[in-house]
DNA sequence: ACGAGTTGTTTCAAGCTTAAAATATGTTGT
DNA sequence: ACAACATATTTTAAGCTTGAAACAACTCGT
C-alpha cells in the first residue's frame, strides 16, 4: 500500500511515452490503494481481521480439502515464503487453519479448520458487497472494458518482468 | 502490497454484480502489486532505496522550496502521520532532507537537501523509464482509455468512501 | 551408502504501516 | 490570564513484508 506522487510537471497531450505511462500508473496506484485501505479498515472494524489474513484464508478456501503448502500459498498471494510462515502461524493461533500430514517432511501443508471456513465465508460475503459498492458508479460495460484493459496490462507487465520474489 | 485471491468460483457471464466487480478488483490489484514489486526491487538494486522513500522525495520535489509539513506529506502519500514521522527520520539520517524553520512550533516542515534533489532526479529518471517499459505493450489509445476508466473508478470510490486515515 | 546438489521452509534483522495514546503547542471565549 | 478546546506531531505496540542466511529433508549419481 504505497502511494507514489511521481513528478508529473508538464504537458500530457502528445507523446505516448514516459509521462503518459507515469500518469496511468499513478491512477492505477491511487485506485488500488484506496480500495485496499477501505477493505482493510472494514475487515478490522467488522471482523477484527486483516487483508493479508483474508487473502490467505481465501487461497485456502479455493484450495479446498487438499489445502496448500507454504510455497503454493506464497505463490498465490505473490509474497515471500517467510511472509507466509508468519501469516500461517498467526492464523493457526487463531484456530482458523491447521496443519496436515505430509510424507515429504520438508513440506508444511495447511487447510482451513471448520471455524476458519465459517469465518471466511462470512468475511467473503461482506467483502463482495464492499467491492461491488466501490465500483457501483461504473456501468457493466465500463467494468468489462476496464477488466479487459487490465488483462492486457497484466500481459504487458509479464512480458517485461521475470524477477523472482524469494532471495 | 497485498494480493487478494478472493474466491471467484462460478459463472461470470451475466450479472453486473458482485462477481464481476470482484474479478475487476482482482485484476487491478494484480497489476498494481506486480508493478510495485518491480519498481521496489529496482529501487533497491540500483539505488539502495525503497518505494516509500522515493514517494516521499517525490512529494518534496513537487513541493519545491517551501517544502512540506508532516501532515501535508501524509496527505499526499495517503499514509498515516506516524508513518511520515519515521520516513522523515530515515531520510534525514541519509542526508536527503532537512528541517526548515517554522513559526508555529507544532509544525515540522522539511524540504530536499541538494543531495536529496540530486538523488531524486536520478531515481525519477530511471523510474520513468521502468514504468514506460512496463506499459510498453499497450497502444497510446489503450493507455488513454485505461487512464480515463481509472479516473471514473477513482470518482466511484470517492463517492463510496469517506473514511479518515488517522485515529 | 554416501556425498553433492536441490528443494521447501524457517529464522533473522531491518524497514514499513497502522491505530491509539501521549505530547506539545496554538486558539478562543470569558 | 486562564481554562477549554483544537491542531500537529510523535510515540508505542503490534502486525506485515522483504532478502538473505540458516536449516532440514529429499534426490541423484556413483
Amino acid at each position: 500500500m504505497s502511494a507514489a506522487v511521481a513528478s508529473l510537471p508538464d504537458r500530457l497531450g502528445g507523446a505516448p511515452g514516459g509521462k503518459r505511462s507515469l500518469r496511468l500508473w499513478l491512477r492505477l496506484l491511487t485506485c488500488s490503494t484506496r480500495i485496499e485501505q477501505t477493505v482493510s479498515q472494514r475487515l478490522r472494524d467488522e471482523f477484527g481481521s486483516t487483508l493479508p489474513r483474508f487473502d490467505m484464508l481465501s487461497a485456502l478456501d479455493r484450495a479446498g480439502e487438499v489445502g496448500l503448502t507454504m510455497g503454493e500459498a506464497a505463490g498465490m498471494l505473490m509474497v515471500s515464503n517467510g511472509n507466509v510462515t508468519g501469516l500461517a502461524a498467526r492464523l493457526k493461533a487463531d484456530g482458523l487453519i491447521e496443519a496436515m500430514a505430509e510424507t515429504d517432511r520438508r513440506v508444511q501443508r495447511v487447510r482451513l479448520t471448520p471455524l476458519g471456513q465459517t469465518r471466511f465465508t462470512a468475511m467473503a460475503r461482506a467483502h463482495e458487497r464492499w467491492i461491488e459498492a466501490l465500483f457501483a458508479d461504473l456501468t457493466a460495460d465500463e467494468a468489462d472494458d476496464l477488466t479487459r484493459l487490465l488483462e492486457r496490462t497484466k500481459r504487458s507487465l509479464h512480458a517485461t518482468t521475470h524477477e523472482e520474489l524469494n532471495g
